[in-house]
DNA sequence: AGGTACTGTGGGAGCGCTCCCACAAGTGAT
DNA sequence: ATCACTTGTGGGAGCGCTCCCACAGTACCT
């Protein structure tokens, strides 16, 4: 029965473009031009149909849209950890707000996605398979993740927050490690200091290093020759800086400061340094990564380099906006691939 | 040009329902029936589907389908806070665990969405109002919040976590704060203890008051008169729980114990109490809750109430689908309300 | 033999949008 | 007046699915 041969059906209700049309008076295809910005309409039509959206309420359907022009309007942050780290460092909170601030710009969905498991990597690789997102910003990337080669063979717009490698691919973002590890040791060899240890980040993870590699050119620079035993791997973790930093005493206990490539690393240091009776600066200065909560709160406050991350979260969403707007024949891609590299910056509290 | 009419076309080359129909000799909807997981299928054909899924890697079309079938195959968690909040609460962290667990069984895929501040909540209203996710979880809700009515407006299946009052009307899940708030004060009483001091978590959060309950009807039930005196509020912060405890001591010297409506609170209340110079536990007994990482890093190890929040994620899930799955004619709605609520349980520790 | 029922299957008719071709109407040069 | 553009507009033809009706085939009763 009925005069309805489409329109008013199962969606609930809810007006649809046609609708929208034969309330303002204009066909489909006019509607469609004034809800995505065509300048190829009047204005005279332009309000009429504005009117009509209005008053019906219209929203459009977000299936039908992605179908007709194959896109989604949602891009993905990917996270290949376990959601436990996620919420335990402060990188990621700040990162997301960055991407959130930039993102809120647009009409674009942010989903976030945790890949810590096989089982939810094998759910990912579906879901990409699947083309539900636009584009993917990858932070935390290890060097031997599969991950962005997964994506260049899907051909999916990615941009990565830690190039894997000098050699990265994909478009990345990055602070300037190298930078900031080079201004802790001068800082500290400015502040009269000789025997400056350095504890590092995990070493596979390409930032760690250029951090080390800034700390050997600062002293070599300063005409100090890099004494390895003065460094010593860390992880990332607390108990990683305090193992680190035992090890190092007992090796060097001539050391007068202490460079820790994060500021978690730094105060599992802070606290072998106490417990063998070294004060701080006096005795030994301390300097560490990130410019968290943590180092302001650490007693003494803790110098720190400070890394942009919201403004690199920013920073990935319009590479990434940019490089979804550009998706062209394959032919340009991969060739001109891009990396901003953001300055960082020392921030100077009593630890040193 | 041409031979195809329309499979092949835009899509980046996916293989579509159609082509696998053609390569295993059968119709669309046989495919469809296959990919769908319907019994009305025999063996030799299922396989034979299967086995030209496998050969073109097929991946189903998730606009096409939300298109036909008017669902996303997505559901949002709501957190109505600032990003800040949700990363330094552990209680989110696990209820994100839970969910992502349960979730993890299904095809569904979970989106996380702030609100906390006007824009993202216009945007929200407009992803709710576009129908982008088949229904809702709501975390952390002010007893004001008007997004509940806005939900039960547009008809979307949602379920909250902590119920807005007693008389919510969305399907809620909740932990027993009641029982929480009573077990936390018989142990105290049970302790030796008779000078019983509350300092609450902030009232407009209904989990809250019901804590209070659970304490009073304690004292009660145990022959004491309650002293209001001794309940003060806080807001959830440590600086809350510090400022209650400082007012409680000047107010009653003589209290011999204190029950903080949260882990955080009671770490505020243990530095005044500290300062004062009053031992823990030997002059007064100290009870948190949330059992949070807090209470087992406190010196000395802090007696929470433990509240099963990961459970708490998954029974949500496991309503929310439900509400999903029987979306019927709007008649049997509303008036099966369903409230879960799961037990907490007393973890002593040093502090009492 | 006819009826009734169920199982398995094919394919038409949408879902609500975008893309793009066709075309009317206006503008200005020839 | 003619031609060549430009501007604005309508609507057909899809996008790749699901839903559902129709129907062939088989089985089991009368």
């Amino acid at each position: 029965m009925a005069t309805g041969h489409g329109a008013r059906s199962r969606s609930g209700g809810r007006p649809t473009l046609e609708e929208v049309a034969a309330r303002a008076g204009v066909g489909r295809g006019t509607v469609s031009r004034v809800i995505n910005g065509s300048p190829r309409v009047s204005d005279a039509t332009r309000a009429a149909v504005e009117a009509a959206v209005a008053e019906l309420g219209y929203v459009p359907n977000t299936a039908a849209r992605a179908l007709a022009a194959n896109r989604t309007d949602a891009i993905a942050l990917v996270v290949p950890e376990p959601e436990t780290r996620f919420f335990s460092e402060p990188y990621f909170s700040d990162m997301l707000k960055g991407v959130g601030a930039e993102l809120s710009e647009t009409e674009m969905q942010l989903l976030l996605i945790f890949a810590g498991n096989d089982r939810e990597r094998r759910r990912l690789a579906q879901y990409l398979a699947a083309h539900r997102v636009d584009g993917v910003l990858l932070v935390s990337v290890h060097a031997d993740d599969p991950l962005p080669d997964l994506l260049a063979q899907l051909e999916i717009p990615a941009v990565i927050s830690g190039p894997r490698s000098a050699a990265e691919t994909l478009t990345s973002v990055d602070s300037d490690n190298y930078g900031g590890g080079r201004s802790a040791a001068e800082h500290l060899l400015a502040g009269g200091r000789s025997r400056i240890a350095h504890i590092t980040g995990r070493l596979d993870v390409y930032g760690a290093q250029r951090r080390v590699d800034g700390y050997r050119d600062a002293l070599r620079d300063a005409g100090h020759e890099v004494d390895e035993r003065l460094i010593e791997a860390g992880d990332f973790t607390e108990e990683g800086g305090h193992r680190a930093m035992t090890k190092l005493l007992a090796r060097c206990p001539d050391l007068d400061a202490v460079f820790a490539g994060s500021d978690v690393m730094a105060a599992g240091a802070r606290q072998v340094l106490r417990e063998e009776g070294r004060r701080i600066p006096d005795d030994v200065a301390l300097v560490g990564y990130d410019d968290s909560a943590i180092a302001r709160h650490m007693d003494p406050p803790l110098t720190s380099v400070r890394q942009p991350i919201e403004e690199m979260g920013r920073r990935m969403i319009d590479l990434l906006l940019e490089e979804i707007a550009d998706r062209r024949p394959a032919v340009s891609r991969g060739l001109e691939r891009r990396q901003v590299v953001l300055a960082t910056e020392l921030v100077t509290r009593a630890s040193s």
